[in-house]
DNA sequence: AAAATAATTGCAAAAAATTGCAAATAATAC
DNA sequence: GTATTATTTGCAATTTTTTGCAATTATTTT
């Protein structure tokens, strides 16, 4: 294996766990732990990464407690990226909007893994930058300063040309009976053309999104195929989401 | 087996693989590990793949993260970028392609200017996010992860929908005779349909490209308006470039 | 404080890069 | 057509880089 390939294993392992420990690479990219210990080393110098006491951290996180047991608590958006992945196979054509749910995801997809990606989020298509086996297709328009994706008429046509397997669709809000909804007008226009373009709906959406709802109705509840949270799927706040047609992750 | 042959298959197999090592390459087109290395070093040069110890890897296997791209001789362009920007008026729409120049001139745009700007490029676009009062386009279509720009028929097929005032085409080689070249097929086709949506070309350039070509033309020198170096107007080196159409800056 | 774990340093073997050079090949001029 | 020139290619000697190991030192944990 090249050296240059180790250490971008090793890089994307640290973007992806924000943390590795330096007897867990070696054993990954098979050489000694000296080796894993230079590699890391370069990178900080690089600053690429950080290196600490036993592994390296990622640059621009902040771990008060890397020694202890507890080293990280991973936070709502790296849980439902991770259950994200698992609903992702080689070869798939899907589709990301913006948010940072769908950022985190794409921030933890496996180096190896295969996609075509389609987004208008400028953040996602930068992260994906980072995967070399993604292809990323972006859909052009007008640039919403806010949510920083294409937005108007433009990126609404280019969506309808092509249809892909899956959409993970973010979204400010979900109730029962009202659907998915969202506050900005030019948005929930692009999201409706996301979902025609698209044979899946996935839904990733934090719990405290759950029973909201805000001005714009994107679609009914029913249009999605899975929900994701970051709860527990047992978790009785699911409940009443239960019983309907899509699953529950 | 030619030269250019043998890159050519050296080059598929780093896009296919993300990597290649370095006898392996010597043994796949027949030759002496000392001509691979020297294949894949002026493939280096061409930033056609990178260069390492052992082999060369893609470059979209690197990671790219642009905030921290480091502008090299970022001097000469914050020269180039504030001459640019001279050119600017309230209310124009232009265009702006990628690499390190129009970013650097992206940064310097003043708060206060009123544009709109189409552009291509992830970084450019980003950069633009920060910019209150600029209009921001996307050119949406496949992403180069080389160039960090959108690529291919659905960009250029965007790029036949409008037209600008003005288009700050960045390049890799201008030459008197030759015109503006580059070594990127699909970027060329890219920026060839760039000229056509603008009614003025500025081609801001660093003087070391200054007589310089590359494999394939973009267009003649007549066709832009505007040169930019970050060397005084009557420098010597610019003599040549005296007597033309255009405009030096 | 002692034990365990990790980091540093020096070192040597292996792998790769570089350099200079000559033969082979291609391109150009005559 | 031939001669000349430039480029490409392979080879050998030398230098550099990479890597693992062992001994020592430093840090962390119990």
């Amino acid at each position: 294996m090249l050296k240059a390939e180790r250490q971008q294993i090793i890089l994307n392992e640290v973007r992806r766990h924000n943390r590795v420990l330096l007897p867990d690479m070696a054993d990954l990219v098979n050489v000694s732990v000296d080796t894993v210990r230079r590699d890391i080393t370069e990178l900080h110098r690089k600053k690429k990464l950080r290196k600490v006491h036993g592994g390296a951290i990622s640059l621009g996180f902040h771990n008060y407690n890397f020694q202890g047991v507890e080293i990280y608590s991973k936070n709502e958006k790296s849980i439902i990226g991770e259950k994200a992945i698992t609903l992702l196979r080689d070869g798939q054509v899907i589709l990301l909007t913006g948010g940072t749910t769908n950022m985190e995801m794409a921030r933890l997809l496996p180096t190896n893994l295969k996609l075509t990606c389609f987004t208008p989020s400028l953040p996602v298509a930068t992260q994906l930058l980072t995967k070399p086996n993604v292809e990323i297709i972006f859909i052009g328009g007008r640039v919403s300063k806010d949510s920083q994706i294409t937005v108007g008429g433009s990126a609404i046509h280019m969506l309808s040309e092509f249809s892909v397997d899956l959409c993970f669709l973010g979204t400010h809000s979900i109730d029962l009976s009202y659907g998915l909804s969202e506050f900005d007008w030019e948005i929930v226009q692009l999201k409706k053309s996301m979902i025609k373009a698209s044979r899946k709906i996935v839904a990733p959406v934090i719990s405290e999104k759950l029973n909201t709802i805000q001005r714009y109705k994107i679609c009914d509840i029913e249009e999605i195929d899975t929900l994701i949270t970051e709860l527990d799927p047992e978790n009785t706040l699911l409940d009443m989401y239960r019983n309907k047609r899509f699953n529950i992750l």
